[in-house]
DNA sequence: GTGTCGGCCGTCTGCCGACAA
DNA sequence: TTGTCGGCAGACGGCCGACAC
């Protein structure tokens, strides 16, 4: 992997290279992700983190680490920068966030604003994403274009001429050009991409399965991005630094940060992890503290389908607990187990955490929705709810 | 990077894959790199081992990094096991190392045996390297090998045949087997590889620059490797862990590992590491306790050629000093400040360490070479030098 | 001794509509 | 509506000796 591409989220002009419209890295991020804006409160999970580099390096954090005592389950920080990139071998996108923990006095002067809720990021509306066949990536032809999404995302052609043809200009998530010939022709009609796409598919090294996605931005430009399937084995060893190591790192980087209220970074990679570490507060405040679970409790949740929309899936709560309990005392981190519907070859986890879905037969317990305020913060001097029981915040 | 190829130093049998004679290891690695043994006791550098990161990360360990109180400038370990390894996706080769810190009990009963020096590991005889051309690269034609390399490495070939040709088939570092035409034809007659050396040529992506070597082994196998051309901006940011994370994960990895005399893993990338920082506990006594070196003494270091043998360079002592007083005290790694007799555009570090030179207007000071004894053992508790004075150890 | 080139042939790339799912 | 195929023309891959440094 090597240098990648910047796409700042608040400030363009201050990037070191032009930057795109964001809208292309959460098209190829999926419709689930969102990034918390920045300047706002989040709750960090070392957790979830080392969940992301387990599956990164695959394998699992050693059962000789140490406790870093010192590193509460959850850490309340500010959001000081977030900037989008993409791998510069791969296109796989990633997150990169400066976080700042909040120190005691810091906490108590919370406030809440609506926005901070995180909404997941509204997907464009003139895009498609079309899963490559075999024909599209053998070099013996070109792309073949689902009709809708050609006349949806792509400038009309001029069908006066025969056959009508034209020239496509798309930029990719680092700013590079790829042209490609867009033609109408055959019998039955129908739309291809020719000359100039079978170097796109060599440069991207994309093989039948991968997806492609075709954006029409606001500023008639055309944007496109990959998705590549999830092949097994993925996985890579860095060669820099033992799989162990990277657990320390992580461990001991937000540690120092936590004990010294200082920044520090963190990279998230939405279509590596198995759930988001960086929590909007206000979401977590509203899961935790306003809604009320119990055991037996039907829910749903949000899931990618194939075809890059979403769907729901139901189920129902099997029990409240510690994940992790010898490592991460009375963390919220996938506190909620759960037995799914459609079990489908146990292909979802087993354990969610409580923002991640909507409970059903129940609702909010404020009346009126914010601004919020907590009415007994967190213990002074820890900045995290990890001193808390579990009557406290309801969920017995 | 992927998955990485298996080459145990010891015990080839144990391996999860078949493994290769270290040889191309070895050839690939370049002439100067040598792996301490299995068993051995060696001195490990957290210094050099963040100077290492620091390169694959492409960033200097940060200034507000904390100081690791618990983790000595040197700590000195027994060496569990070396695994060589190769890159999946670059061939670059690299080292695994399992190291445990010496309890003070251990440090006590270290005797030294004569094998632990060290010595640069011996090149295979029966090989030859190449940097590739413009024409061995491109599309229009083949490989043109070195007469005298075709002589020494290759079969000989049948030259009652007209042209007198036959097949190689040669394996790379990860097993994999390449097929090559080799013939002896043209006007005047040279050897070539023809068919399927342009099918290598593009999977492993070489370009003008890089280097290919062949090594004919002592089973009558034939191997090759690659060594690339050191590309400016190679470096990748792995997009998993900060750079600042990265380092805060080896020194905290390593103090635990110290502060609890058990095991840990590192890599070591020869190609890409400025210095070793897993030195032979001999190698290092003798440099530092043996040897008597002052300001103002000549002295001779080896380096690589971009032939890929060894040649010397000769310098003068100018200072012997900590490099970095602040972080390291009374750390031996770079503590030699030096200036070059050839000054070609400052390609020489400014600062070596004690064991990568030897001076000339001295000589030991011992009269019988082994075994060797310490007369006053490290700091009981200490595992390391750190707390030995620089007229201890006959600095000045 | 070896790097690069022109010449030449053969394979594969890549554009086309046919056809079927 | 769209995935795959046979047909075909042209580009490029790749083997050869010529030639120069």
């Amino acid at each position: 992997m090597k240098l990648s591409a910047c796409l700042n989220q608040q400030s363009p002009e201050g990037g070191e290279k032009s930057c795109l419209n964001s809208e292309l890295w959460h098209a190829c991020a999926g419709p689930l992700v969102s990034l918390p804006s920045v300047g706002s409160h989040v709750v960090y999970f070392p957790q979830g983190h080392s969940e992301q580099v387990a599956v990164s390096t695959n394998k699992e954090v050693d059962a000789e680490m140490p406790n870093y005592q010192s590193l509460p389950a959850q850490l309340i920080c500010q959001l000081h920068n977030v900037t989008m990139h993409a791998d510069m071998e791969t296109d796989e996108v990633y997150a990169q966030m400066t976080l700042q923990p909040l120190n005691a006095q810091e906490q108590k002067e919370i406030s809440f604003h609506p926005a901070d809720l995180g909404a997941a990021s509204k997907q464009p509306t003139i895009y498609f994403c079309k899963t490559l066949t075999a024909s599209d990536t053998s070099t013996h032809g070109g792309f073949s274009v689902p009709r809708r999404a050609a006349e949806k995302v792509f400038p009309p052609l001029d069908f006066s001429q025969q056959p009508p043809a034209q020239e496509l200009v798309a930029r990719d998530l680092h700013n590079n050009e790829w042209k490609f010939r867009h033609i109408f022709r055959g019998q039955p009609k129908r739309h291809l991409l020719t000359t100039g796409w079978s170097v796109f598919v060599s440069a991207k090294r994309l093989v039948a399965g991968d997806s492609v996605l075709f954006i029409w931005n606001d500023k008639n430009q055309l944007l496109l991005g990959i998705r590549r399937a999830n092949r097994p084995q993925t996985v890579m060893p860095s060669s820099v630094l033992s799989s162990d190591s990277m657990h320390h790192g992580l461990f001991a980087a937000a540690a120092h940060a936590a004990a010294t209220y200082s920044r520090y970074t963190i990279f998230y990679n939405p279509r590596a992890s198995p759930s988001e570490f960086v929590i909007p507060l206000a979401k977590y405040i509203k899961a935790v503290h306003h809604t009320r679970v119990s055991v037996g409790m039907r829910f749903r949740m949000l899931f990618e389908t194939e075809e890059s929309s979403v769907r729901r899936y139901m189920g129902t709560i099997t029990g409240i607990s510690d994940s992790d309990p010898a490592r991460w005392l009375n963390s919220h981190w996938r506190s909620v187990k759960v037995g799914w519907d459609e079990s489908t070859a146990g292909e979802r986890q087993p354990r969610v955490s409580l923002w991640e879905i909507e409970p059903l037969t129940t609702f909010p317990m404020y009346p009126s929705p914010f601004p919020l305020r907590l009415k007994r913060p967190w213990p002074s001097g820890l900045p995290s709810y990890s001193g808390m029981k579990a009557d406290e915040m309801g969920l017995n």
